[in-house]
RNA sequence: GGGCGAGUGGUGGAAUGGCAGACACGAAGGACUUAAAAUCCUUUGGCCGAAAGGCUGUGUGGGUUCGACUCCCACCUCGCCCA
């Protein structure tokens, strides 16, 4: 009997080691093996990683595992998107060098991820940061900009009048500078955007595609590019010849229109009130809404405020006059920036109509109450009849929409009009640590793309951080003062830089040819490794990062430089670890430090932990003292299986034959058998951790209960085969998981390292099945007893049995049996009166 | 306001039509120890009972079913996304 002491540090050294010596996370690619991509979202190197991070590469890293033992291919890459604020914002208050700031910050990242034992293929890792990876994010810009989907153009931003700086929409918390709490105001800027409306409708379409996606992802990314058909409506101005185009999803309601809302920003406002008495008051009243940031102007609980313009425009279909507003809840971005409002059937319209005394008039009619404008207390908006609508009187209102369309459409007033909530993605941002747009600026040739052969556009690095107002890179004459590509005459180079969702739109392509210098990826290996089979990240890029990767995908396969349409497969949305109640962040000071733990405990027990926590897609809460259970757990295991450590080598290996295994031996073969199915079927249907691991845990807990006996006679050596073969499944099921311990106990049993090298354990189908069930007997539905039967036992001779069991046969005595369900291999229910 | 998801012991969770609470944490009692830690054993939803056993119990109210944590309807609370 061997009584040696767990010590995880020098287990883990010695294993992490093996593990890079024998490259067993390095990608073949001369390998005939079926490949798998297993993709985490890989990381911003923000300082350091905490256990809420840990969860994400300790799940890649146990899906790797377990598909290399399934016999897999498996590329499991690395990198980092490395360009971002916090870089700068650290330049800004400490001093110090984005670029140095953050390639400190991943080399402490680095070793965190070796001491928590998650492989990768090292020799693939990328930095988003370095000249060699965004001089392709560039590459990309160009082809965007060749194919008229990247442009420039005005448009509203973030501004903050005391940093005298843009902001990004991040940077905006409550409609204030997260910096100095001054409140945003928004003003007009040039700007480049990705014209991803275009491929709005595609985008759409394709979520049928991914069927690997969880359903919560698919409708956050449909409800984000928000179709909706309806009806583009033109007004005429009263005494005029100007048009006024309105956007609006129910078209049934056109009788209805009692005004009309203009945006602030809307073109026509000025043209409207140049000259008249309400110039002054309208224009005061826009340039005061125009400095309410977007979302509070929108906000459920903000006032709507209006201004008449004097101003009226004609109703298409039955000639009325309409009153002109402007209003602070209507949107220059969304539809047309003008809204027909129809207070008796819309319930923004009904507050602002009642507000500011306009008429309303009921158009719908519902079949159950009598509607009265006068006395209404908020809008009907739900169906019912038309009424008050001319020719379309009597009409269902569903009808009515497409019949006044229709009217409209042969009057040339109108047609119906697919609208996506989707904008352009803007891309522009005034910031020196991203990758510089490719764009000169020549006094003759006006806007340059500049050529891929003179790429990258390197970022400078002597730059001033202190100063505002403007991209840092504008104040760098060295990079700012340029040549045309064109003309050779001299030029200015765009100042911006790109938004850091273009880093990441494309990366997983990168990993397949990390060093190629002639071109952004290798057209053949990509499609050879895409789509990725598996990625996995956080939650909440369920929107942005995922639907750019999408977008960028889609034009890369439409310009022919790959094959395939959507470039993940399958997507794994871990939850977000809490701590007292609250997601774990660095501002919220409740971190937890991995560092510690892998010291008191090792990386192992933190990973079972990590696994065990709770389902993997769903938030779990971290408890200091539940990682207890989980060293003692491992504990336990090494203790079982060391304590033989001399016994292994001489104790020959047998067949097991489970027709000559004793009770208690069979007992645990077949259990054995149950749990390596039941942690199979885990895996295999999205990852259930949590419960295989409680299966594995269930099983030693009855390894405890098996007598082990050190073989010395023929009889013996079976009793022994039965409890190596628990132990060796328990290590290959639980190696994805705990990977060092597993590898080192392997070895210790005699077995040749890696662990990894040897296939995932198959059941014996045999051996899982129960001889003898345990009946459950029911009487009118209530448990009133248990029966062992054999498994194989008919029905008829189940009922029989369970109706002369004495003890239910006396609960029965005086009731008469109306009906008896039997459940094979499970239950009896007797009902009884 | 709309969409989606969730609600089960003291705690994390398990069971998706068939014995609710697997597995783990915590707690209580015991063994070992001069003592503590570690480890091991026992108990652990609530109520009644000495026990056998019984009753009750999965946010609330209804429904379907021989049988409902599970399916259907309404409501309440929380979370996320969108307004």
């Amino acid at each position: 009997m061997v009584n040696r002491e767990y010590n995880f540090t020098d287990i883990e050294r010695k294993w992490q080691g093996f593990w890079e010596d024998c490259r067993l996370f390095h990608m073949d690619e001369t390998s005939t093996k079926e490949k798998f991509y297993c993709l985490v979202m890989f990381p911003y190197p923000s300082g350091t990683l905490h256990v809420g991070h840990g969860r994400n590469y300790i799940i890649g890293d146990a899906v790797s595992r377990y598909k290399i033992m399934k016999g897999y291919n498996v590329l499991s890459p690395i990198g980092w998107d490395a360009f971002g604020l916090p870089a700068e914002n650290a330049a800004i208050k400490g001093g110090i060098h984005p670029a140095i700031w953050t390639k400190n910050n991943i080399h402490v990242m680095r070793r965190q991820l070796h001491q928590w034992g998650v492989g990768y293929d090292w020799t693939r890792e990328i930095t988003s940061c370095e000249p060699e990876y965004y001089k392709w994010t560039q590459w990309i810009f160009l082809k965007l900009y060749e194919n008229n989907l990247a442009y420039k153009k005005k448009a509203a931003v973030n501004w903050c009048p005391s940093c005298a700086t843009v902001l990004a929409n991040e940077q905006v918390v409550n409609g204030c500078c997260e910096r100095c709490d001054t409140p945003v105001r928004q003003r007009d800027l040039e700007q480049w955007f990705f014209r991803i409306s275009q491929y709005a409708q595609r985008l759409l379409d394709d979520i049928s595609l991914l069927e690997g996606w969880p359903e919560r992802v698919k409708t956050m990314q449909a409800n984000w590019i928000g179709r909706s058909e309806g009806t583009t409506i033109r007004f005429t101005l009263e005494n005029s010849d100007t048009i006024l185009t309105c956007f609006t999803t129910r078209p049934d309601t056109l009788y209805g229109v009692t005004f009309i809302s203009l945006a602030p920003e809307h073109p026509l406002v000025e043209k409207l009130v140049s000259g008249t008495p309400q110039e002054k008051a309208v224009m005061d009243f826009t340039d005061r809404i125009r400095n309410q940031g977007m979302t509070e102007r929108t906000a459920e609980e903000t006032e709507k405020e209006g201004m008449f313009t004097g101003k009226y425009a004609v109703n298409p279909v039955d000639g009325s006059k309409i009153p002109l507003w402007v209003a602070n809840y209507v949107l220059m971005e969304y539809g047309t920036g003008a809204v027909m409002g129809v207070p008796a059937h819309d319930q923004r319209d009904f507050l602002f109509a009642k507000k500011y005394h306009l008429p309303i008039k009921v158009v719908i009619q519902p079949e159950d109450k009598e509607l009265n404008a006068t006395a209404m207390q908020e809008a009907y908006t739900d169906n019912g009849l038309q009424v008050n609508s001319g020719i379309f009187n009597g009409m269902s209102n569903t009808e009515a929409m497409g019949k006044i369309t229709e009217f409209l459409e042969s009057g040339g007033l109108g047609e119906k009009t697919v609208t996506y909530r989707l904008r352009d993605w803007l891309i522009s941002r005034q910031r020196y640590w991203g990758a510089p747009i490719p764009i000169v600026y020549c006094e003759t040739c006006g806007i340059v793309p500049v050529p891929e052969s003179q790429l990258p556009v390197v970022l400078p690095k002597e730059v001033e951080f202190k100063t505002h107002g403007m991209s840092p890179l504008a104040e760098v004459d060295s990079f700012v003062h340029t040549t045309c590509p064109t003309c050779s005459g001299p030029a200015r180079r765009e100042v911006d830089t790109m938004d850091t969702f273009v880093d990441s739109s494309w990366y997983f392509l990168r990993y397949l040819s990390p060093g190629d210098n002639e071109r952004p990826f290798d057209r053949e290996k990509v499609n050879a490794w895409l789509p990725v089979d598996q990625y996995i990240g956080g939650v909440e890029h369920a929107i942005l990062h995922l639907l750019y990767s999408r977008f960028v995908t889609k034009v890369l396969c439409d310009l022919h430089f790959i094959d395939f349409r959507e470039p993940f497969k399958h997507l794994f949305t871990q939850g977000m670890v809490i701590k007292d109640g609250a997601k774990m962040s660095k501002s919220k000071g409740n971190i937890v430090n991995p560092d510690i733990l892998i010291e008191k405990y090792g990386a192992d027990t933190q990973r079972l932990y990590t696994l065990f926590i709770g389902p993997p897609q769903k938030d779990a809460e971290w408890n200091e003292r539940g990682i207890l259970g989980a060293f003692r757990f491992l504990n336990r295991l090494w203790q079982k299986i060391v304590k033989y450590e001399e016994v292994y080598a001489g104790v020959k290996r047998v067949e097991i034959d489970i027709q000559k295994l004793p009770g208690e031996a069979k007992a645990l073969y077949r259990q054995t058998n149950q749990t390596i199915k039941k942690v199979t079927e885990d895996m295999e249907t999205s990852w259930h951790f949590n419960t295989a691991i409680a299966a594995i845990m269930e099983l030693l807990n009855n390894v405890d209960s098996y007598n082990v006996v050190v073989p010395g006679s023929p009889a013996e050596e079976m009793n022994f085969a039965v409890f190596r073969y628990a132990m060796e499944s328990i290590l290959l099921l639980i190696a994805p998981f705990t990977p060092h311990i597993c590898e080192e106990l392997w070895e210790v049993m005699g077995n040749r390292p890696s662990i990894f090298y040897h296939s995932w354990p198959a059941y014996d189908k045999d051996a899982i099945q129960e001889e003898v069930v345990e009946i459950v007997i029911q009487i009118n539905s209530k448990v009133r007893g248990h029966l062992p039967v054999p498994a194989d036992v008919s029905n008829d001779e189940l009922k029989r049995r369970v109706l002369s069991d004495e003890r239910i046969a006396g609960l029965l005595n005086g009731k008469k049996v109306v009906n008896t369900i039997v459940v094979p291999k499970k239950l009896v229910n007797i009902v009884a009166r």
